[in-house]
DNA sequence: ACGGCAATTTGACGCAGATCAAAACGGGCG
DNA sequence: CGCCCGTTTTGATCTGCGTCAAATTGCCGT
């Protein structure tokens, strides 16, 4: 009984924000040192989700929100006849859930695509917390208002640009977010299959890895697998600039 | 010099959410009376907007937050290259701007279809209001998370359905909207053009025109150039909810 | 180390919707 | 009231990407 109690009380320590390496880019960012320490105290539980396993699913009710600490995180949306539209790919440091707040329930799944650790924030700490701290208040709102910013670039990417434009688009924002963590932003892992890439893109699978070897054929990018090494990506960003746009 | 203050007052006097209709609708939904004659002093002006006219523009900064009163509004995200694609329209009672909150400027232009009026909610009265009237926080919270999951939706939509689906969707969405107004769900005015529509779902305007003519041939609608009747919302719903997606 | 299954690649072909074109319509302004 | 220009409709044709298929690769578990 004892036992079970101490590592609770391990991941408690580890789970705080003022020792977490992603305080910055996190929730807490711009707080004060102080601050921190209270919002140390929002973040009681720590999550792990397996790959291929739930954090949550859509319709249930809303828990919790969810900061990742590690791993990296797909959340879709569900049509009623199964299939499914990949709404966004979550790293280190992001905030999930925020789409449940207005209605209290998930409106998509949430998915690990590697071992994941999760930070749990309950919706109503959070609140009444952003009562005492003012600047915590405003970061989240900054933090929802970026999640509104990224989607209208996603309606851009479906609804305007073609199938190669897309994907640019797609490899110049991972690498993007790599390097705000400090990872290269030329070098990294795909950590969603093809079928995924396509589903959040709007295309097929078959496209996605056909534009990948057209990219690999042109130099911009060298592929092997999920192994991608971004060779050109000036290139890249001409193709996302300059579309010869069909819709 | 007398003479304009005097307007002024009076439309500070026809601001007040107190006294509005849509008070149920928008930013001040759920809040006590007393409360909501605070909110009131949140707003201070109202911006009328001509159709054609912008409220803002993509990359100016963020002055305020605007609440629609009267009329129509789209905004639509900018390329480089001047294309445009529609990520919205927006109706009375609805916010605008919560995607500038985030960098402090705004990355869409909102565009008026019709002649609107709107009040301008300065944020930063809007966070400390929210600091004293913990519903207020609350209700904005969901307010913006909302905003989230209809654009989820909308991801869905350009992601995975088809011509005719989008089109469906998009009917069905107006009327529904119409109807939480206390318009009819079932004849309206489309306030924006087939280009537009086209936009927003991803289509070019001929394909918007060629499924609104096919949803009239099989009697699912009838459409008059902008004015619009749907006669088998059923039908369309159906539509929506069954795809033979290619995506 | 090996077997099996999932993921990826590549090719051939088809189709939904884009593009091009032109006619019809409608609404605002002189 | 009638003209003009922007919007809409409709047709014909083209094409990017989806679909189907099959071969190849790589990864996970035993």
């Amino acid at each position: 009984m004892a036992t079970p109690l101490h590592i609770v009380e391990i991941d408690k320590l580890k789970t705080a924000c003022s020792t977490c390496s992603l305080h910055e880019l996190c929730l807490p960012a711009g707080l004060t040192p102080t601050e921190l320490k209270s919002v140390d105290q929002l973040v009681n539980r720590r999550r792990t989700v397996k790959r291929g396993e739930h954090l949550y699913r859509s319709g249930a009710q809303l828990q919790a929100l969810y900061a990742i600490r590690t791993g990296f995180m797909k959340s879709c949306v569900l049509h009623e006849d199964g299939r499914e539209q990949v709404a966004g790919f979550h790293m280190m440091g992001e905030l999930m859930g925020m789409d449940a707040i207005g209605t209290n329930q998930h409106l998509c799944d949430a998915v690990a695509l590697e071992d994941s650790d999760v930070c749990e924030i309950p919706l109503s700490d959070l609140e009444s917390m952003s009562r005492e701290i003012p600047s915590l208040h405003q970061h989240f709102n900054r933090v929802m208002s970026r999640e509104i910013a990224r989607d209208y670039g996603v309606m851009l990417l479906l609804g305007s640009m073609r199938a190669e434009e897309r994907l640019a688009a797609f490899l110049l924002n991972l690498s993007q977010r790599f390097a705000a963590r400090g990872y290269s932003s030329t070098e990294f892992h795909l950590r969603m299959t093809r079928e995924e890439i396509g589903s959040y893109l709007g295309l097929k699978l078959e496209t996605v890895s056909r534009a990948l070897s057209h990219f690999q054929a042109q130099g911009l990018v060298a592929v092997q697998n999920k192994h991608l090494r971004i060779l050109k990506i000036d290139n890249l960003r001409e193709m996302v600039g300059q579309h010869s746009c069909r819709a």
